[in-house]
DNA sequence: AAAAAAAGGGATGACACCATCCCTTTTTTG
DNA sequence: CAAAAAAGGGATGGTGTCATCCCTTTTTTT
């Protein structure tokens, strides 16, 4: 049973890794602690194979660079077998390449770090044995999100809204059904369904339908 | 229609708030923007009832009081009908009573918020006037999370592994009956599901079953 | 010893979402 | 104009979770 561990503070963006670990892993335990405290005793007592790492917790000044490595340092030490990711919202390449030095497979921005790219970073540890994603704007437009649709149906919703201009719908519903694995037809018959429910509630839509 | 902003750069951070606010109100629209200039743009064009703001955006310098107060300050006056939460991970009371006086409704800090913390924030707005919630350290011992449970079972463990000691479990499942609103018979239910199924797979139980 | 709490399970209907396949009409594009 | 794309809808079975009610046996309290 593969096992992890994150250590993050601020209790929505922990659960919200806690759950991009499990996106990422079939069959998986993932533990969240919100001290260095916490983080330790487990480590002492139990074996873990990843563990994400925020080195801004609480009782550590977060300006000191002093603290963040000595943070990141102490959890390494505690679980040497583990792959470890740092993830932060102060992110910087200099700070990166420090906790590279020290053990680190992995060193991600908040900023722009969206449900999904925990995959990708993990496929990137274990071919490149580094990855590296430094937080960088992205939007342009706002995100959508309406109570009366599924999440089906949201996510038909949000690709279409973010389509580029001159691409076809078509093209949208293959993209959509390829990451989704799905059938392009049930895609559109998604995009369909949340555009009817959302003009039957006079909805004003976002840009682009 | 209830509708909401939430301006927040961290994308996990800020779909987490946009969840929190959609499940405060059963049915609105939420957006998510990721900059002030977006943020900006939507407030121009469309009516807002809630917004909430994290005043570190990408552009500002996020240890300037200045550039934090200027964040604030301009969405508050582009909406100046909606209700307006502020939302920082580095909170401390000075700052909240600033932004109190330029017309926020609550300030909370990252740290301790947790799901269902933004409900309660909205009660004590419309009771009181105005929400504080700094930043705490809350937990003693770590969240376990398990893939092979449904979030009902998985919510039953959560609450019977903080059970403080001396409590019943009779007492958690008529606790957990209340805050799920349903029968206490079911969430025992639920729990003793939970327990089996992670026997059966060999899990070393979280302490205290 | 009696009573309460806990452990362990089986069976049930309701319901929402997923995924698919089908159909027609209107609009846009080449 | 002809062809492709888009809009708009109806019907379907499968599946997982939710929520409930029922049962027995073991352990712990009182």
């Amino acid at each position: 049973m593969f096992r992890a561990l994150v250590v993050e503070d601020q209790t929505l963006m922990r659960l919200a890794l806690m759950n991009e670990v499990q996106a990422s892993f079939e069959k998986c335990v993932v533990l969240g602690a919100e001290t260095l405290t916490i983080a330790t005793a487990e480590l002492q007592n139990n074996h873990f194979d990843l563990v994400v790492i925020d080195p801004g917790l609480p009782g550590f000044d977060p300006t000191s660079q002093g603290d963040r490595v000595a943070v990141v340092d102490k959890i390494i030490e505690a679980s040497p077998s583990a792959i470890h990711i740092v993830v932060t919202g102060s992110d910087n390449r200099c700070e990166a390449d420090g906790f590279r030095q020290i053990g680190a497979a992995a060193y991600l921005g908040k900023t722009g770090l969206a449900p999904g790219v925990f995959s990708d970073v993990l496929d990137d540890i274990s071919t490149k044995g580094f990855a590296l994603r430094l937080s960088r704007v992205v939007m342009t437009k706002p995100d959508y999100r309406f109570s009366v649709l599924t999440p089906r149906e949201q996510e038909a919703i949000d690709m279409m809204a973010h389509r580029a201009p001159g691409v076809k719908r078509k093209e949208i519903f293959s993209l959509m059904a390829d990451r989704l694995a799905i059938d392009a037809n049930s895609a559109e018959k998604y995009y369909k369904q949340a555009r009817a429910k959302l003009m039957r509630q006079g909805h004003p839509l976002p840009h682009g339908l």
